[in-house]
DNA sequence: TAGATACTTAGATATTTTTCTAAATATTGC
DNA sequence: GCAATATTTAGAAAAATATCTAAGTATCTA
């Protein structure tokens, strides 16, 4: 996982928007672009931040591009947060 | 949670090795920046924003402040992060 | 193949963030 | 109170990011 990609991707309210969006499933570009009041050149730009951080993954489908969440990349990131910060109660985790 | 000063906050490396060091327990402000190749007053600038997203609490001890994580703002954050992703399994959530 | 639709890439500008230097505040010990 | 130490605040410069317009690529339909 590429920790700062990652932070980085999420620092951003439109971009977590977008990762909200896909909750429900995937969705073309276009779909998801209808909520929210940013040019389809923006949007391209944010995807391509989640790509890097391959929070998300995409697949063509004729003249569309479809967007779903890698959830790999969330547990991962999830760990990593659990990780950071001492453990309270008496389990195991360094 | 202030989910967007959280983020921000996470999202730069230089923080997250500061919150790596007070893993270990708390620390003055100079003692942490021994390890940074920064000087004080940006290091003071990256303490703010840590302590604006409440991911560290602050205590004057005499002329020293002594930074500590606090471990509640990291917890919600790995729940919202579980939240963010769907749930691949059975159970419950929305 | 031409025209329409969906999306991305390139390049410019505006905003935000990081970092620095210099100066200010707080506390200790004489 | 004064000098020394620890840290923060203010203000400026440099670097990174978000956004836009214009132009490009891919696919579909006729």
């Amino acid at each position: 996982m590429k920790q700062q990609e990652v932070f980085k991707a999420m620092a951003d309210p439109t971009r977590r928007a977008i990762l909200k969006r896909l909750q429900g499933g995937p969705l073309t570009a276009g779909e998801i672009g209808e909520a929210f009041d940013i040019t389809p050149a923006s949007l391209s730009h944010h995807f391509a931040v989640l790509k890097h951080a391959d929070l998300v993954r995409t697949e063509r489908r004729g003249q569309y591009i479809v967007y779903s969440l890698n959830s790999t990349v969330f547990e991962d990131l999830a760990r990593m947060l659990m990780d950071l910060f001492p453990t309270k109660g008496k389990v195991g985790g360094k």
